[in-house]
This record gives C-alpha cells, sequence and structure tokens, in this order.
DNA sequence: TTCAGTGCAAACCGTTTGCACTGGG
DNA sequence: CCCAGTGCAAACGGTTTGCACTGAA
C-alpha cells in the first residue's frame, strides 16, 4: 500500500505470471497466497516482486485491492462489485448487488472526488455455519 | 484483530476514558491517535490498553472497527453508516445514505450469517481537492 | 484477598525497501 | 549498453503478547 507508483514499462515473465494468475482465480488472494502459488513453476520468485506488481496493478486500475484482518487482499475482477469475507475461514466471496450511486453521490461533500468504493461484509459463510 | 474475546468485568478509569473519548470524537481515531489523546491526562497509560480495549468494544458491537491504509480506525457510532476515507489527509468522514439491505440479503449464500457490513468509499477529499 | 486489568517492553508478522544483479528493449 | 525490474535479506511499523504489578470489588 505503500510502494511508489512507477507505471510498468518492461514486460517481465514475473509481471505475467502474476496477473494472469490474479485472472484466473476468484480466491481474492493475498500477496503470500500469490507467491506461493506461482512459487511451484517460478522457484526464483521473490515476495518483494509479488507485492510489487499486485500494488502496482492495484494502481494503475489493473485489481482491486481491498483489507481483511489486516491483511490485503487483490482481486483481479476490476467490475464493480462487493465482498463477504468469512470471520472463520477467511475466504472471500464476490456479491453483485447494485449500490445506489446516485444517492451515495448526493451525500459526498461537494468537491470530493471518489477512486474507489469498497464494500465489505462480514460474517461466517454458509459452510462454516454448519459445521 | 487478534486480541481474544475477554468481556470485560471491572470498570477502570482507563476503559471509562476511552469509551468516552471515541463516543465524544468524529474522527473515527486510530489506536495511537486514543493513546496520544488521553496521555495528556492519564500519562501512564499505555498503548497496549488501548488497543485491548478499543478491540474488546469493537467485539462486543460497542464501536465500529475498519481498516485504511494498514491501520485500524475506531467509530464510537455504531449506527448503520458508510465512511469516506480521504487517501491525501487521511481523513474520514461519516456518510449516512442507506443501504438497498434486501438486495443485499438477496445475493448472500443461503445459510451465511453478517456481522457487519463495512461500506468505504476511498479518494480525495473537498479541502485536499482544493490545494 | 483475589484476579481482571494495566504498564512495559519485547515479540510478531505483513509489508516495504536498499542494493547488487539480471535481462528486456 | 542501459536502466527497469528482480531476488534477497534486512528494516519497518502497526499490533499483539508475556509477565509482574496494581487496584476494583
Amino acid at each position: 500500500m505503500k510502494n511508489t507508483a512507477t507505471p510498468s514499462q518492461r514486460s517481465t515473465k514475473q509481471k505475467t505470471a502474476i496477473i494472469t494468475y490474479l485472472r484466473s482465480v476468484k480466491t481474492h488472494p493475498t500477496a503470500e497466497m500469490v507467491y506461493l502459488a506461482l512459487k511451484k513453476k517460478m522457484p526464483q520468485l521473490s515476495l518483494g516482486t509479488v507485492y510489487r506488481n499486485l500494488d502496482a496493478y492495484a494502481q494503475e486500475g489493473k485489481s482491486l485491492l481491498f483489507e481483511v484482518k489486516g491483511q490485503q487482499r487483490f482481486d483481479g475482477d476490476v467490475s464493480p462489485h462487493s465482498h463477504f469475507a468469512c470471520d472463520a475461514c477467511g475466504g472471500v466471496q464476490d456479491l453483485w448487488f447494485a449500490l445506489p450511486l446516485p444517492k451515495v453521490k448526493k451525500h459526498l461533500s461537494h468537491g470530493a472526488s471518489v477512486r474507489s468504493i469498497d464494500v465489505l461484509i462480514k460474517g461466517q459463510c454458509d459452510t462454516c455455519n454448519v459445521r
């Protein structure tokens, strides 16, 4: 969240692998999850590189970034939607209801500009509730 | 966010001061902000105590807890509302538009239970936009 | 008197960063 | 050849925690 924005100029194996993985998955992974998944195929991959690229993608608007229980979660799907995070298993799911955007904007102070709208619902998922 | 829930049994100066301060303020302070504010009057107050009590209040539903830029922010007003966080100055403001709750619930998986709904809008506040 | 709560300081851990090296253009 | 990007490991900083002490009941 603090990495300085340096728009990417060169394409590398690592960048391609990271964005490809993020877009192929619906788990809203942490940086470490991405790192561990890719390390199988790219053993020399470093965690710092994963953080740098995930942060860059988020800043460029190529991914969503939100925080759950003190950890950053990334989402390769940037179309507007919300998230449900399970307190028990830590899983995150997409929710596709629409926000009343005109109403929202009406409540913002005049002159404020919006970069993102994050809706995060916390609770227990159905699976964890059964156990 | 990781402190184990131990419902408070004894009332102390510190607990009273912390919840009173949190309810008196509209700044959505971090634990450190609360600590620094109260330390003026209670010089022996410790940061750990502030964290423990703020976390406990959040778990008991006596305050709201959400995360902005890797930091926990606390809100003594637990009536349902949303937040706007300025990327530039770090300030957080309340927003009082209503969510379409029936629609939201319709999209949750059957069997899931909801503990909280956090709406966080990020951008630049009017003041920072002028500068 | 008892033990929940506190103060203190060290530990924790997710994230960031400095630096030498690598490889894309 | 050049310098953006990477790997590595150390540093960072917000939060948590172990332990001895304190004070509410």
